[in-house]
Formats: C-alpha cells, structure tokens, sequence
DNA sequence: CCCGACCGATACCCTCACGGTATGAATCAG
DNA sequence: CTGATTCATACCGTGAGGGTATCGGTCGGG
C-alpha cells in the first residue's frame, strides 16, 4: 500500500526539477498522461500533495521540497548500489579515483607510485569528471573515492583525510593593473569580470560562463576574464599569478563513503596522506611559493 | 538497461539475507519461481553473478556481499524519502524524537520543557522503539532525531551532538558477592552471566537472551544475570549497582540526519544540549554519583 | 547403492499495471 | 472572445511480472 518505488521517484524528481509536467515526460522518455497519473499515485500513496499545479504554474509543496531532496538522494543511493555491486564484480576489481582537471595539485602522480608499494594495493582507475561533479559520481558509487575542494564541493556524507590547505591567487591578463604586486584583496578584483561556474545563479559573479579552468585560462589570456584559484595553478600557467592575501584559502581533501572497510582505499588515503606530506614539508617549491 | 529498481533490490536483499529461495519467497509474499527469475534479470543487467547456487547451497559472492550492504542502505532511503515526505505534509508538523526505553537518562522531561518554551518549537511526537533500532528508524525517516548511545549504536551518517557521558555500573543481585564493593572491574565480572542482547552473537556472552531492560532487572533481581549498564539506570531500579571502574565511558547523543536545515531541530538539539549541561554542572546529583 | 526428500530452474499461462493516443477543461494573452 | 498552452481524463493495447506444474540435480538414510 504505502511503499514507494523508484521509477516513481524518478518520475517525481524529473516533475519537481522541471516544475514542467510535459518537459518532464520528455526527459523521462514517455507521454505527458503517464506521467500525471504517475505522480497521482504518489500524492495518493503518501497521503500529501507534493505538487501545487494548475494549467499554467506547477509549484512544489513543502512536503513535495522534502521528497525532492530525500528523493535525489535515495536515487542517488540505488544507483550506488548498484554501480558498486557491478564494479566489485569485476573479474579484476580496481580502485576508482575520481578527479576534475588540475584539482591534484600535481600530487597524484606521485600518489600512485608511493601507493603501487603498498602491500594492498590494487589497480587504479582515475576517472575524470567535470567541475563540482566528484561529489555526484562518488555518491552514485562509480567511484571509491574522490579528490574534493572545500569548502566549494559539498562533503557531507563522507569520510575525509585533509591533504593540503591551498591560498588562493588571481590568474590575470598580461599587462593587467595588479600585475606585479606581491598580494590582492578580494575587494581589489570587485570589478573585475570573474568567470561563472555551472551551478553558479547569473548574479553571483560578473563575468562570461566557464565549464572547465582551459576555457578560462583561454579567457585570461584574452584579457575576458579574471580567476581566483588554488595557488597550485601557477605551476600549469605562463600567465602571471598575484596571492589574494585575504580569500579563504582552500582545502584539498580525499573524500570516500562512510564507513568503508576497503583495505585497498585505506592504503590509497595513507599515500595521499604521506605524499601530501611530503610536499607540504618540502614548502611547496615546486609551485614556487614558500612556506606561510 | 542498467538501472536497478526497488522491487528487484528488495527481492535481492531478502535471498542475500535467508540464503534460501524459498524462505525469501515466503517472507517477499510471492511464489519461489518469480523469484529466481528475478534475481537472475538482475544479474544480468549487473553483468555480475551475486550469488552462488546449488541445490543444497545458496551463498554470496563478493559482489553479492557488497550488493546487500550497499541495498540496504538504498531501501533505506527510499523509505526515508517517503516517510519523511508524508511527515511533512502533515497539517500540523510535528517533530519526531526516536529512543529506547529508559536510555534518555531521565533527561527527556526537561528537554520537553525547555525545548516548548523555544520561538521555533513544533510539536513533538516520542517514538520509543526497540533496543538498537533507533539508528534504523531514523535512517528511514521514521524520526528526525534519536537518542544514541555511543559506542553500541552506529552513528554513521548522522550529524551528532554529545549530550552526556555516563560511567558504567554494574547491577547485581541482592546478596551478591560484589555488593557494597566501592568498585569493581570488567575482570571481575568474567565468570558472571551477563546477557546477550538483541544482535549478539551467542559466543559474545554467556547469560540469558533478553529484549530489553525490564526483562534484564527481572533476570538480575532472581540472580540469573548480571548487568553492566550506564549510570543513570541506578535511578530506576532498587538493585545495588557498584561502578565499574574500566569500563570504557558510555556517550549519549543526539544524532540526526546530516545536513538538516530544520529550525524546529536544531532548537530541540540546542534545549537538550543545555539541560544536559545543567545536568552535567549538578553532579548528576540526582543518580547519586558525585561529580568526577 | 538406490530411493526419497529437498530445492532451485524451466515451461507455460494469465492478468493488470503502465504506457500510448485522443480529447477535454481551465487559464491567460492579446 | 479566441487561440495557445498545459494539465487531467477516457480508453485501449501490450508486456512485465506473478502463479502453477514440473523437471533435474544433490545429498542423506537404510
């Protein structure tokens, strides 16, 4: 009687993030009625209203708000299910890191040779996703553990093993105002056209939108943009970097499920941990900072 | 192609649980052909066997193992997302308050009304459940919070708050050779039969199989068992309770779904936090231990 | 060593839940 | 007032999923 399914779920989901009944249908691949009667049977089910709708507006309740976010997050864990069931079915089962491009800090080269000499070490598949996405395919299990920033990607739900605290530095044009100078506020790039990221609302930030850090360096360089990144940057750069001495600085972090008894992801963390270190001790030469 | 639904999880979880196909049918309330089809399909769409049959034998593989625990916590939140749906769209929200018979430490009445006397309070619903099923019940959007103690309850996944930490005593029998002891240690108690609660394993412990504490200051009151328990229960019972002096530190907490946003929580976790200070700065005067 | 009990797999059928098409009904713009 | 838009209703057809009967393989007892 009262047990909810999954394509149920999916078929809220789509209605609650389209707020569109016949956009809904199409991304889910079927019919308009369908769909209305589908999510009936929910509100039936549940006893509650979840979706506020006449012929021109479709608004969620409160009650529909809550499905929304438990729901994503039960799909989310389905899927895990079963992309962890089929991966540890592998004939030859691997580790999935899960990385954006350049979010390493040019740490994990070394990370897997230090890992390779472990003892527990199995084979490594480095998967890389797009911007702000490693929280998602960790979640949905198509990977063991990710490398996140905080505090722009969300850790709630993992376990994490800090690896290095980054400052921030402003990527500019050549021949820009602040070129030169040994540090910038935040307040000194007010003006200034910073990128927007996906996720990011048109009035967070000024400047054109970016999917992946080429692009804006492509934009730096053609003097569109301006970008505040971890220090780590300057080294994959030609184009001059100034520290924002007062942005918050960042963390890199390794994040992975809850309570996870892989020996294999147990001895991946140690390597970052140890490489990470490293790296930190030996005061970030290569990235041409000194220490704080 | 790929994505698993509830019912086949479900169907799943039951055989990778009684390891029989028949007994799983029974349970899931359908015929023990549909069933085998069932798995097999989902094995199919995983690309991966999960369990290894014979006549005679029915075992998990790997993939299997990690399927079941990993299913769970997917039907889990599913039936979060439901529940916790339905709660919301209540006419009059309420807050539910999750906790095993005496395991508040006489906290709760306070709590209550200092908790009413918030601008953000809701109504509170009290959910007394079985012993360990608390975490269960929250994790199915069942509660919104739980009374928790740490180490025995699995508090992964919940965001926490510590209220109070409870040395342990020992409850014995009337007459018993340890009474009026100062204290005693976990050595002293080997050769006692101390019971075997809900979960354990009958290698874990010796005594008699109880269900809850009732049932367990009855069996020590005749002399067939002996208790190790938090502090507090000194003040439901007229049994001699004598401290064990090392025995690791019982905590109760609070736990919740992580990352709520509910006003109407965090003024409850905020009242019990204060009276459990208040508590704490009296001495638990009242379970007549004085201060540490 | 054979027979019977047990148990999962297979074969076959049937039903109803879910999806599709056509159309109604409500609301808003111009 | 009219047409466009969009969700709901009516009705139908199909196939996924469940039931019954039975097979086949394995182990234990006599």
């Amino acid at each position: 009687m009262n047990q909810l399914d999954s394509r149920e779920l999916r078929y809220f989901v789509a209605v609650a993030e389209e707020l569109h009944f016949g956009r809904a249908a199409e991304r889910l691949g079927i019919a308009q009625p369908p769909l209305s009667r589908a999510i009936r049977q929910v509100e039936r089910r549940l006893g509650v209203t979840l979706v506020e709708r006449t012929t021109r507006r479709v608004a969620l309740t409160p009650a529909g708000e809550v499905l929304l976010r438990e729901g994503h997050k039960a799909l989310d864990a389905l899927a895990a299910a079963g992309n962890r069931a089929r991966r540890a079915g592998r004939s030859s089962p691997a580790l999935a890191v899960v990385l954006k491009p350049n979010c390493d800090a040019g740490l994990l080269p070394e990370i897997l040779t230090t890992y390779r000499a472990d003892p527990e070490a199995i084979p490594v598949d480095v998967l890389v996703c797009g911007i702000g996405e490693q929280a998602g395919v960790l979640r949905q299990g198509r990977a063991d553990v990710a490398f996140l920033h905080h505090p722009y990607d969300d850790l709630s739900g993992f376990d994490t093993e800090d690896l290095l605290t980054l400052r921030q530095v402003a990527v500019l044009p050549p021949g820009h105002r602040l070129v030169g100078r040994a540090g910038v506020r935040v307040a000194d790039l007010r003006d200034e056209p910073l990128p927007r990221w996906p996720g990011m609302t048109p009035d967070q930030a000024s400047g054109p939108e970016v999917r992946d850090s080429g692009q804006l360096m492509q934009l730096v360089a053609l003097g569109l943009a301006v970008a505040v990144m971890p220090e780590t940057v300057s080294r994959t750069t030609t184009l001059p970097c100034v520290p924002v001495v007062d942005a918050e600085p960042i963390t890199l972090s390794l994040g992975w499920p809850e309570r996870s008894r892989s020996l294999a992801l147990a001895a991946f963390v140690r390597a970052a941990a140890e490489v990470a270190a490293r790296r930190q001790a030996s005061g970030l030469a290569v990235a041409g900072q000194g220490p704080t």
